[in-house]
DNA sequence: GTCTATAGCGGGATAGAC
DNA sequence: GTCTATCCCGCTATAGAC
């Protein structure tokens, strides 16, 4: 792999864990097996410009896994809840530390940081974006599918926050319960039918 | 107010804006008027003692808003809706600044301060728990008002990032509408009675 | 108890050899 | 382009006068 990758990727990984401000440059470079001049060579806005580029790869990830784990299930509420059953179970797998570095680098730096809010903000809209196309392509009409996008990226965030917190998989579960059973509220009939489109466009 | 109450205070104040690791103790002692020797004196523990006393203190202050938000308004989805609009109007009048002390803190330290760790996690099982009764007090059966309580503290989360970097009341009013809309159809009869009864309770 | 001065350390960033 | 040595600054924490 590339030094600069190597250090977005070591980056975002101690993003995730430990935050922004807590993330020492020679840390960050004796992670990514550079020495500490490469950083500077790469990115020559020193470690802000490494969080940028950390975050708007890990967020352009984050989002590619909305279609992976939703279309596996033909019931757009079941598929929902056995997203958040997923994220809740990575949570516990990897001993409650991986958060959403997009989400901690928000919570730390959106106001003394403008490059890194307005990465930050890029990502978000890029999920909002995302999701409402997402959501819309499976018969949901558009501004319900707006809400519903930001439903269920707050509820990310925020399950991500108290998950860590309180070590447990119980505000995922719950969180997945509550949007799920709001989806499934919406109009079945409606849903089910542009499921029935969609697979048809596939094939 | 006294010395070690304006240290809290000001701790508080600044883990809203620029989270954990980026409060420097000098920093903190001048927003106390305090002198930086002070802090040791009444924090033997240092900047990590100031920090747990701050989230303990800023939670019991949330979670009382809770019954104070809600009791306005005699249908619950209402004043849920109506709360995280309220939620969206203060953060925008503070110019996207005053997010929770809580949720940053812990997605900044919580693998690396096992202290500041488990006094948000104390928080936080406080606010279940108050959620649950408050909401159980309402109408709503054991594990319903379980599951209401986690979709709206980590939506308030969720929102509460969302809505600082995309600088956007959104995040918290499309989470509301929904948080509401779920609420609204677990059985309107049964919360209504409640509401009467819990007004009955009053007079 | 209140406050000042400073120790000791680690941070981000840079210069320049190779 | 890779890597080392180093600068300068700000941090946490403490010692000790008052």
């Amino acid at each position: 792999m590339r030094t600069d990758e190597r250090i977005v990727r070591a980056m975002a990984e101690l993003l995730r864990v430990q935050g922004y401000a807590a993330t020492g440059v020679n840390q960050l470079a004796s992670a990514a097996q550079a020495p500490t001049g490469s950083i500077y060579h790469h990115f020559r806005g020193g470690k802000r410009e490494v969080a940028a580029a950390a975050l708007r790869q890990t967020g352009a990830a984050y989002i590619r896994l909305l279609p992976l784990l939703l279309d596996e299930h033909d019931d757009l509420a079941t598929g929902i809840e056995a997203a958040f059953a997923a994220a809740a179970a990575d949570m516990r797998d990897t001993g409650w530390a991986n958060m959403c570095p997009v989400g901690t680098v928000v919570g730390e730096v959106a106001d003394t940081e403008p490059l890194l809010r307005e990465a930050a903000a890029e990502v978000m809209e890029h999920w909002v974006a995302e999701g409402v196309r997402y959501l819309t392509g499976r018969g949901l009409p558009e501004n319900e599918a707006r809400d519903v996008t930001f439903a269920l990226l707050t509820a990310l965030q925020g399950a991500f926050t108290m998950a860590r917190a309180l070590r447990s998989t119980e505000p995922f579960l719950a969180a997945g319960r509550t949007v799920a059973a709001y989806v499934a509220a919406l109009g079945p009939p409606a849903r089910s039918a542009a499921v029935r489109g969609r697979s048809a466009d596939r094939q």
